[in-house]
Parts: C-alpha cells; structure tokens; sequence
DNA sequence: TTTTATCCAACAACGTGTCGTATGTTTTTA
DNA sequence: TAAAAACATACGACACGTTGTTGGATAAAA
C-alpha cells in the first residue's frame, strides 16, 4: 500500500480547499495559517510541512492553472476563425472558472494575468506571421493589448454570471478585434 | 495662525509618502505600520490618529487618482480622432505615472483598474450614439474591452520604459480599434 | 487659563515560524 | 511471518514580532 502517499496528497489538497474557501471571500491579507488548519481540521503547524506561508498556497494553485505551451491547441489566424484567442480563453477560464474568475477579479492577483499573458504570447506569435509589417517590439505590444482586452472581457463575462449568450459575445469581439489588423499581421509585407 | 492644520496635513503627508516609499518596493501584506511610522519618524499610534490600518492609506491614495467626470475633458469621437480613449489615459497616466504605474502592475490593486474603469466609461458612453446597433449590455461589454486594453497597454508601455515613441504606439493603437467598429458605435441604425 | 489636538509609551491580545516529540506507516532484518 | 529499525506526518509549546487601544504629556488655539 501507499497509504502515506496519499494521506500527504490528501492533507495537501484539504489544506488547498480550506485556504481556497477564505481566499474566495476574503482578501488574502486577511487569512491566517490558524483559521486554514482550523477549517481543514488540523494543527497549526502541520501547514509549515506543506507550504511555507500563505502566499505560497496561492502561488502553487496559480502554477496549476498556467497552461504549459504543449497543452494548448495550436492556433490560426484566419479571417474568418479571428475571434480565435477568445475561444482559447473561454475553454481556459471554463475549465478553470472556479479558480480564474476569481484570481483575475477585484481581489485577485494582478500576478497572476501577468502570468497568463506570458503563458499564452508564444502560442499567439506562433500564428502570427514572422514577416509581418511589425517589429517584434510592436508584435508584443499588440499582444499586450488583445490579451489584456480578452481577459477584461471574459472577467466581466464571468463576473455578471454571463448576461450575455457565448454567442452573442463571440460576435462582439469579433467586431471589436476587426479584420483590417488581422489582416496587416498576416501581410507578408 | 493655523498651524494646527498644517502640521496635521503635513504629518499625514509624511505618513504617507513614507508608506509609497515602501509600497513601491513591496508587496502591501509585508509592510508593517512600525515600518511606516519609522521611516516618517513618528511613534507607532501616531499612524492610528490619521489611518486604520495599512490598506486605508492605500485606497485613501487610490481615491484622490480616480479622476472626477467633471475633470476629464469632454470627448469626441470620430473617426480621424479616435485614438481618443488612448490619448486620456496617456494624460492620466503621465499626470500620475509615479502612482499608476506601480497600482496598475504586478504588485498592484485589481481593484484600481476596475475603479478606474467605471470612473471613464460614462465618460466614453457620452461619445457614444445612443442610437448605436448595440445595447446596453452590449455597449458596456465594448467599453469593459476597449478600457482593459488601453490599461492594459499603457501599463506594458510605462513598465518596459517607454520603449517605443508615443507617436507609434498611438499608430497601433488606431491599428488594433480599426475604424469598423467607430463607425458601428455612432451609427445611428 | 482653558480647551483642543498631536504625539507618545505601555499594555494585552494575536499571529508567526520553529523545534522536539508522539503516533502511525513503511521498510528492513531475523 | 514477526519484530525492529527507519521514516514521515501531525501535534503542543516556545520566543518573537505586529496589532490596535488607552491614558497621559506636550504644544497650539481660544
């Protein structure tokens, strides 16, 4: 048996979802190591064999919920399939909603969509086309702004329990991307 | 004579650039009012007379950057002048780049972007038609995308330095908005 | 002088991180 | 197979630092 094993995974995963049941209510400065253990049902100082202070939990649930470049679906920029990063981050956040709409939200971790940016740059640039009429520099800014509108609009999506049908949404950001840029990263000069 | 108001505006002053000072190089959940008090030379109460605690100095900050709607300038939109939402937020930010730049980052508050976010959008619904092809709802999600964006890219332009001309990341700007969707906005169906 | 306000020193309560130990599990040995 | 050794997990107790409050000292304003 490899009971030790999974009593360690356990109690990992116990101490995880009691932080994550204050961290979604509370800001983050304001959850002690007492009141996680407490709720998890154990000694105080069974947390330090597990992380080394509160922002640790936080930073170790963050690294779950980066996509790694493999895990993603390779991407193309088409006219006609444009509203292509948004459907990456509607799979992202859908699968991960519990976590996502939260970390991105008012009480979030502004770390954290830093993170995700970076994360998902490379699988964009990858669809890009190397000879486009833009400089890398310019290439990162433009990502900067789209990845940056994405995630508000999905946060907002999210956070007004999705007022709006995915479809309609689509649409929007349709519009909102237009074809005309699409166009000028695609040109092959 | 009253000195009495000086003194006082000037210990809170002190309190807190002292607490900038920190908060610039630190995430807020590290610093301590000891810290504070100290490095503005005062005794620990002292901190208590003019604040409750190291989060109030924080928003009290926040609140005096928030620009009123009476502050901003009226705007227009067309489609020649439509870098429009870009050109506020380099004004605002260059006003108070010592400040947005460090709230609007990694280290930063959520909650100032959505603060600052709520702040703007009358101001740019006001440009709107009324009669546009979209809804409320609709309207509120586009300026939710445009505003992440614009924050988005003017933090990533004061975080790398400025290191592109103001007058080509206005260029892109007008670039990734397209002129499509401003036409879309004013029409008047 | 009286009143008002700023600033300070001291206090109790709380949270933090660490260390030695007990308990239960896995591995080694007989 | 059973006892013993080695290991890991969870706990209680400790010293330390931070918090927020209260009562008093000092200086300005009335």
């Amino acid at each position: 048996m490899l009971k030790q094993k999974e009593i360690t995974m356990q109690t990992r995963q116990n101490l995880i979802d009691a932080f994550w049941s204050l961290y979604r209510v509370c800001r983050i400065e304001s959850i002690t190591i007492k009141e996680i253990t407490q709720k998890a049902g154990y000694n105080r100082g069974t947390f330090y064999e597990y992380f080394t202070d509160v922002y640790d939990v936080l930073h170790q649930i963050e690294d779950t919920l980066i996509p790694r470049i493999d895990e993603l679906p390779p991407i193309q920029l088409t006219e006609k399939q444009l509203g292509m990063p948004l459907d990456l981050f509607l799979d992202l956040y859908e699968k991960n909603s519990k976590y996502y709409s939260i970390l991105l939200g008012d009480n979030g971790d502004p770390a954290f969509a830093t993170k995700l940016k970076n994360a998902t740059k490379p699988i964009l640039l990858e669809a890009f086309n190397r000879n486009s009429v833009y400089t890398d520099t310019e290439l990162d800014y433009i990502l900067e702004y789209i990845l940056s509108a994405m995630i508000g609009i999905m946060s907002h999506w999210f956070a007004r329990d999705k007022d709006l049908p995915v479809t309609r949404l689509i649409e929007l950001v349709h519009d909102l991307m237009g074809t005309s840029l699409i166009q000028r990263i695609q040109s092959t000069e």
